[in-house]
DNA sequence: ACTATATTTAGATGTTTATCTAAATATCGA
DNA sequence: TCGATATTTAGATAAACATCTAAATATAGT
């Protein structure tokens, strides 16, 4: 749970995360919406893979990323709690 | 948005929004809960403070916190739009 | 006004994090 | 197998962050 909110906490993997949501993408097509590095950008998606928000698979030269909604509705679980009636659960 | 998930990447922080949830609390009785030093819970109740997620008056001798649901409801939205279906908004 | 209690501010320190460039690895097509 | 393309790894650096101790501020009660 820790890692899921570390890896939201940066506004570049939140907004890589908005990009997959539309459709898949590989590392490259993600890095050309930033004006930041290759290697950076691919950083940020290992932090994002080890939190297991998105998860990767070769296809050919690329390597196409995916989102992991599981791992998004388990934090949406957290929030849901902060917002319930007083002392439940 | 990104004050509120940068204060929320902290595991001592969220648990201090998780006292609160089960009611207000004096700065004194959220540090009693934590083995860090009261300067450091200060700290981390500034920067909550400052992301509107608590919000802060003086009773008598003691600063009494409180949780503005609000900030957590905007939050929720955010999640709420990624588990949303592809395209949507 | 003085003392005790509650909390914050100031300043320092070690760790984590975001970023970069350069080099390494992997795949594809000729 | 060679050259081009795609991505990651390695290593360095500067900024941000969590924490501490010591000192300052604010309130209350005597």
């Amino acid at each position: 749970m820790n890692d899921t909110f570390k890896a939201l906490s940066d506004p570049t993997r939140r907004q890589i995360i908005q990009l997959l949501k539309e459709r898949d993408l590989s590392a490259g097509e993600i890095a050309n919406h930033f004006s930041i590095s290759k290697p950076s950008i691919s950083h940020h998606l290992n932090i994002l893979k080890n939190a297991r928000l998105i998860q990767d698979e070769r296809q050919g030269q690329s390597i196409v990323y995916s989102l992991n909604t599981t791992v998004i509705q388990e934090a949406l679980g957290w929030f849901l709690n902060m917002i319930g009636s007083k002392g439940e659960q």
